[in-house]
DNA sequence: ACGCTCACG
DNA sequence: GACGTACGTGAGCGTA
């Protein structure tokens, strides 16, 4: 269709500045791969634009569109009322940029972009989109901009088009409680904190839309002012009369604009495919581009995947030469490196050891690099002969430096807060040096460099990374140790051998540092890295050296105690099978139960069988089985006493340390990909407490004389924390008021009156409450209630519209990891999500995970936070911080210094958000002390 | 080495 | 409409 605009015409007319704005702040940082320019709202305006050329194909469509920007600050209105949108923040700097790669993104869209100097957006808007109404045309706003409301009718709608609502009349008597013509005299007495509009003091829009109604326009109800009955109401408006008329003035839009174009000249025209993708793919939009691409039949240009790295060095060029590492024998060697490394101000630094346990492990030698390829090794205890010389005797090779002259001459260094010490994992090294009284400072580390910016992605080990971004695989440890009993420790590796393995990962680790230093700043996850990895590192240190006292006799009296009961629960199941076999054997179990007893469900059916094509004899089916026989049962009461002698009494007697007689754990930083901590050797965060003979293993765990075990923990803190992210109002009510949250889950969806609650539907909510943190489906919750698919489904539907926010953060952060294939924390931390995009039951796994990331993964950030100022907050006290479980922190204090132990660590604990996280729900902590643990929890 | 099971939050 | 699911971990055992 051309020629005059007029009847049959329709033209869009597009909010620009205000779109950019609200994308901006809609949606999260991204920024472009190759250099780290923020995009994220021009990537949302492309997406905007092409969403609507997509839509409007149809009889619909527009025949004019154009995008209109404000230009410059100062308008018209300044003029007349100089604290107009005075409070206004600057503009943040990520958005800066953005706005002329706007503009040109209109244009690559070949649609119309127009501005001009001392008018807002919203007047040359207001004249275009008359000049349509009087052409006989028709019009649509594609902004959300209340002031724009004036403009609609007649021919003229408005359209948000990021949550896609038309408004017309209505929709503007709804939100206005008037029609079009009279929103300016609502706007003028409610008045506009965001413009600083001043309007009527104590006037809001539902009284000033109830004046206006009454007396039909704002000069009548000024003129007749002194007739209203409320005097409050009365006076505001005689005494700020002249106010409430220049509001007016500066609400009301200038439809009289002069323009040098036409509405003629926004005819809409088809894209050149060119230009287009060459700008799509210049922003390195890979979804867009290849959409664009495939819309218009044309090529998808070729977008670099890797980031260029302009000013980091060509570590490509240097190739691997163990050959080339250099094995410092004697002081003046190492003098030269250690000149060289006040040279460039930083080395990597990585030590071998005589073990994997920096609690027993002894130091063997000292790795150094400087730059690619430029390393060494300090062998310094290795011994004159290898481990399987069974008359070898304990002689020192030759070629190495005395220990204490090496570590005479390096401590300095290591401790220099001007230089960086540089490592892969360095929570094991500090912990190593930190035996020998050396403090490693500063430093940086790669593993947690490579976490911050890749959790969920990959593994943050060496081998991993290095042949990953170095393409390289490092020196296998295996052939130099052996494995099983011929296995020596490194301190019998020939020297020729432990320096090129030796100095080849200090090398690894300086060139990842290279690498991976830079994409840090570049992914924005900089302030994680610095504020919730790094510090975390002597923290843990600390905690893994000071360990928990365990007593093994307890340990080793309810080994004897378990045993006993396991052997006469073992005859009565081999009474009831009618034969034997090994109990612990799942295989067995299932062949006893489901072919030779030919046992069945309740339902009738017979379990699923594994991968390995083995009938599944979990907890949950023996639970259900032990309803139609008595054996499941004796298997499942065998079963979990064989779990804690086994994998708790038994082993944790073997990882109780001979020196210290307490037990040492290693936390793994970049271990989970939400950010939560992992407890290893032995793992400490899962000692049993659901049941009461599993719990008494707790007893186990004890205070030094004069001590006691305080623990806290944080009450309910991921449902909190969704309360907050998903903005749960009833959810976060009942938190500050303090109500049984589970109970108050239950009677809101249930309609039981709190004073009725009964356990079991306390029970229900309690497993939706979990389950919606889960990512919940039918399917689950179904399954662990135990209730039809249907039935779960009704109460999922009923938890929806109940607390409605929870779809909304679902569907939100389910279509943000589509788009991103990562999520956040509400700290920052990105966990990214690759299977998100598959397709199939891996796409739902991914979900779901999606969802629960950001939850459990602020809960694991803001522990974090509260565990790295913890030292600093009880160091006046004769106190240590010894194990943290997810949401609880144990603490051993002399007795006395209970109390002051508590305040200050809950203080810590329940502001650990501050400053950077305003959270909507409060943070409490509950105490306990005891002399053990099962009576401090 | 891998699957199964089960301990924790 | 079917698919097959609760999220995140680590350890010990049996089985290949």
């Amino acid at each position: 269709m051309s020629g005059t605009f007029g009847k049959g015409h329709h033209l869009h007319l597009i909010d620009g500045s205000a779109f950019i704005f609200r994308a901006f702040h809609a949606l999260p940082p991204l920024t472009r791969k190759s250099d780290g320019l923020p995009i994220g709202a021009v990537s949302g305006f492309c997406n905007m634009i092409f969403k609507m050329v997509e839509d409007n194909r149809g009889p619909d469509a527009p025949t004019h569109v154009a995008v209109i920007f404000d230009k410059g600050s100062h308008t018209f209105r300044n003029d007349m009322y100089d604290q107009y949108k005075a409070n206004r923040e600057a503009m943040p700097e990520e958005l800066r940029p953005q706005i002329p790669l706007t503009r040109r993104a209109t244009e690559a869209f070949n649609i119309a972009c127009k501005e001009k100097e001392g008018y807002e957006a919203d007047d040359i808007i207001a004249t275009l989109a008359v000049q349509a109404r009087e052409a006989g045309g028709r019009c649509t706003i594609i902004s959300s901009d209340k002031d724009l409301m004036q403009l609609v009718g007649d021919g003229v709608e408005m359209l948000d088009a990021m949550k896609n609502t038309r408004i017309d009349r209505e929709g503007v008597l709804e939100k206005f409680g008037v029609y079009p013509e009279h929103v300016v005299d609502v706007q003028a007495l409610a008045g506009d904190s965001v413009d600083n509009v001043p309007g009527a003091p104590g006037i809001g829009i539902k009284t000033a839309a109830l004046l206006i109604n009454e007396y039909g326009d704002l000069e009548t109800l000024l003129e007749r002012a002194s007739e209203i009955k409320q005097p409050k109401r009365r006076e505001t408006l005689i005494e700020h009369a002249d106010q409430i008329r220049l509001s007016r003035k500066l609400v009301l839009l200038d439809d009289k604009t002069p323009l040098d174009f036409t509405l003629d000249d926004l005819e809409v025209k088809e894209p050149d495919a060119d230009t287009l993708l060459a700008f799509l793919a210049e922003m390195e939009f890979r979804t867009l581009t290849k959409r664009v691409a495939e819309q218009m039949g044309k090529e998808m240009p070729t977008i670099e995947d890797t980031p260029a790295l302009p000013d980091a060095p060509q570590i490509d060029d240097i190739p691997f030469d163990a050959d080339k590492y250099e094995q410092v024998s004697d002081a003046s060697a190492l003098q030269k490196w250690i000149d060289a490394i006040y040279e460039v101000g930083y080395v990597a630094v990585d030590t071998e050891t005589t073990g994997l346990n920096e609690m027993t492990a002894e130091l063997v030698g000292i790795s150094l690099a400087t730059e690619p390829g430029k390393a060494c090794y300090i062998p310094l205890i290795h011994k004159a002969n290898r481990g399987n010389d069974l008359f070898g005797s304990d002689d020192l090779a030759e070629g190495q430096m005395p220990l204490e002259q090496a570590l005479e001459m390096l401590t300095p260094m290591l401790e220099d807060p001007s230089i960086l010490k540089i490592g892969q994992n360095m929570k094991y090294d500090a912990k190593i040096f930190a035996q020998i009284g050396i403090t490693v400072a500063p430093f940086d580390d790669t593993m947690l460099m490579s976490y911050a910016q890749h959790a969920g992605l990959h593994g943050h080990g060496m081998d991993t990374l290095s042949e990953r971004y170095l393409n390289h695989t490092p020196i296998p440890i295996k052939p130099l140790l052996g494995s099983g009993k011929s296995a020596i420790t490194f301190d019998k590796v020939p020297l020729e051998d432990a320096v090129k393995y030796a100095a080849e990962d200090a090398d690894i680790t300086l060139r990842l540092w290279q690498l991976l230093k830079p994409q840090l700043h570049m992914a924005q996850v900089t302030r994680v890295y610095e504020r919730l990895e790094r510090p975390l590192v002597p923290v843990l240190a600390q905690m893994e050296r000071s360990g928990i006292k365990v007593d093994r006799d307890t340990l080793s009296r309810m080994s004897n105690a378990f045993s006993q009961k396991m052997v006469g629960l073992e005859d009565e199941i081999f009474e009831l099978a009618g034969r034997k076999f090994s109990v612990g054997s799942p295989k067995q179990i299932g062949e006893i139960l489901f072919d030779e007893m030919d046992l069945e469900l309740p339902d009738g059916k017979k379990p699923k069988k594994g991968k390995s094509g083995a009938w599944s004899t979990g907890a949950d089916v023996l639970e259900d089985l032990a309803t139609v026989h008595d054996l499941p049962r004796r298997i499942l009461d065998w079963r979990q006493l064989d779990k804690l002698k086994s994998t708790y009494t038994d082993a944790l007697q073997n990882h109780i340390n001979p020196d210290t007689g307490r037990v040492h754990t290693s936390y793994s930083i970049a271990g989970a990909s939400t950010g939560r901590l992992a407890s290893t050797d032995p793992n400490l965060q899962n000692i049993p407490i659901r049941t009461e003979e599993g719990r008494r293993i707790r007893e186990a765990f004890v205070a030094e004389e004069g001590k006691t075990l305080v623990a806290l923990d944080y009450s309910q803190i991921e449902l909190r924390i969704l309360a907050h992210i998903a903005d749960l109002p009833a959810l976060k009510d009942a938190f500050a008021r303090g109500d049984d949250i589970h109970a108050m889950t239950a009677s809101e969806m249930f309609d039981v009156p709190m004073e009725e609650m009964t356990p079991d539907i306390r029970r229900r909510a309690k497993a939706i409450n979990f389950g919606v943190i889960y990512g919940i489906s039918g399917f689950g919750l179904a399954r662990n209630l135990r209730i039809p698919r249907a039935e779960a489904q009704g109460f999922i539907d009923r938890y929806f519209e109940r607390f409605p926010g929870i779809r909304t953060y679902m569907d939100d952060t389910k279509t943000f990891a589509k788009e991103h294939c990562y999520v956040q924390t509400l700290f920052g931390r990105k966990i990214h999500t690759p299977e998100i995009a598959s397709k199939g039951p891996r796409a739902g796994f991914a979900a779901r995970a999606a969802i629960n990331a950001p939850i459990q993964g602020t809960a694991a950030d803001v522990i974090r936070r509260a565990m790295i100022r913890m030292p600093d907050a009880i160091a006046d006290l004769p106190a240590k911080m010894l194990l943290q479980v997810h949401d609880e922190l144990l603490f051993e204090v002399e007795q006395g210094s209970e109390d002051k132990l508590i305040d200050a660590a809950r203080e810590v604990m329940e502001n650990a958000n501050d400053p950077v996280v305003k959270l909507d729900v409060k943070l409490t902590v509950d105490a306990g002390t005891g002399q053990n643990w099962a009576e401090a929890h």
